[in-house]
DNA sequence: GGGCTTATCGCAACTCTTCGCAATAGAGGG
DNA sequence: CCCTCTATTGCGAAGAGTTGCGATAAGCCC
């Protein structure tokens, strides 16, 4: 697919940055932050502004290109969306984390469903607790 | 049940600003930000800085009288920790939040529980998605 | 009550993120 | 290729939360 001319077909544009953005999200590996893509572009382009990665992870987020998690801070972390959805366990206290298959969590996702008509996004957020080594 | 004793108990000290807190806590329906308890007590008693506040809540939450939980923004709402606990359904497009039981959510406690030997506190981050409205 | 230890405080500096605004530069049309 | 429109950018400043540090005062012992 051609992102930038779908870009274009939305009424929005392809600029250096968004470009940038977009490259470096492809580059990680696994979440990352805002803060890290901010570091890595300004480590090559230092004229590129936080603010502009921001805002630029916002937008690729709308145009359904990127997508957010959180995990147990309060730091936002950024994918891209076409990888596979994944749940997460994290541990509050040691702080480890794990990924696990999204079908676990489909049961109770049809459940909110059922009994709230809410389509719940379960990959969305950590599910925070003990693991089995802090559990003892 | 002593509080104060309690506290001095466990090493640690009963201060004007941790009682402060606690009682602001203790004043607050729902949960409430740091941000609001610390614009609340330096209403009357402008000397005493936010950063405290942000110290004591922690404090707080490892002496056990409070926890913490998140919704959907970057924002950490707090509340006693007597308070029944019970689930969060955020709505990502128009912001509203509802409270479910706990319960809804115990068969996927159970099952990471069993799976993963990972033990879920799955009041501690609200479920995001669509509610019924927003859904169509 | 006085002295001692150290948890806690207030302050200042700093980080991460957001916002308003004027300047820049994509993209479509002629 | 030039012109026009406006999405997007960089910058400066403000918000929100965190951290290091010297000063303060809670709690314990006598």
């Amino acid at each position: 697919m051609d992102i930038a001319g779908d870009i274009r077909a939305k009424g929005r544009r392809m600029t250096v940055q968004r470009r940038l953005v977009l490259d470096a999200l492809r580059r990680a590996r696994h979440h990352t932050t805002a803060e890290e893509i901010s570091r890595s572009i300004r480590a090559r382009y230092p004229q590129i502004d936080p603010s502009t990665v921001y805002r630029n992870l916002e937008a690729l987020e709308q145009l359904g290109y990127v997508t957010h998690t959180h995990l147990d801070d309060r730091v936002t972390r950024w994918r891209r969306a076409d990888a596979e959805p994944h749940g997460h366990l994290v541990c509050r206290r040691c702080g480890s984390e794990q990924e696990i298959p999204i079908d676990i969590l489909e049961p109770l996702a049809k459940r909110l469903r059922g009994e709230h008509g809410f389509r719940a996004d379960l990959a969305h957020s950590a599910v925070v607790g003990l693991c089995r080594e802090c559990a003892g």
